[in-house]
DNA sequence: ATGATATTTCGACAATAGTAGAAATATCAT
DNA sequence: ATGATATTTCTACTATTGTCGAAATATCAT
């Protein structure tokens, strides 16, 4: 991974509404959530929803399917085991640790 | 782990130098790294150096202690592990998957 | 005490990010 | 085609963040 994409990705996630939405969207699982849902949920004015959930898309952090009139918006989990991946990369100077175990098996399907 | 502590940490690491000094502090282990030598091989000017530094301490993501001239500075991995958890908790609506594994043994110790 | 080394704090400036209303776009139903 | 719904894009404004030189602090050695 590339340090601008990481920086990237963590920048996605350090915003409260931001880390809301994508705290909601890795309990949702697989079916994702619209966009409305999750702004019923969270209580943000709809522009500025849009323009976090773009942020977060840019990132790569989330993915975005339009269903006919509605976007379903979801957690990329194998992006956010990417991003822990690298910063816990070599981790204890190459002694083993518990990392190791997330880094080759991933922690989210 | 409050939003508002995650979201600090979060934006610790979304920064260029920050990242780099946080990724260089866990690979160097339980022995940690001077300012000096993080400055060395960053190349960053010692002020700009220092307020990353602290935007770090702070966040909580990596400890100081003082050995008498130099300040040595250690990436706090429980801290990453508790930031982890925080990201993925209830992950896939409750269905088991190895983020499981991850928050009860913690990535790193 | 004095000087040298390691690092932080202060201050001023430039750049970036977040906010939300209003207008625009996309899709559906009639 | 028209109207309703879901969501985004545009725009202007305010607030926050990053930068780095200069001065300050802490510690050590003589």
């Amino acid at each position: 991974m590339e340090p601008d994409q990481a920086v990237s990705a963590l920048a996605s996630l350090a915003q409260e509404h931001r880390l809301s939405i994508f705290r909601l969207l890795v309990q949702a699982g697989k079916d994702g959530l619209a966009a409305g849902a999750i702004a019923e949920r969270l209580g943000v004015p709809p522009s500025s929803l849009s323009f976090h959930l773009a942020h977060l898309t840019r990132s790569g952090l989330i993915s975005q399917e339009r269903q006919s009139r509605t976007l379903i918006y979801r957690a990329d989990y194998a992006a956010m085991n990417q991003l822990v991946a690298y910063l816990l990369e070599n981790c204890c100077a190459g002694n083993a640790c518990a990392v190791d175990l997330l880094v080759s098996q991933g922690a989210c399907k």
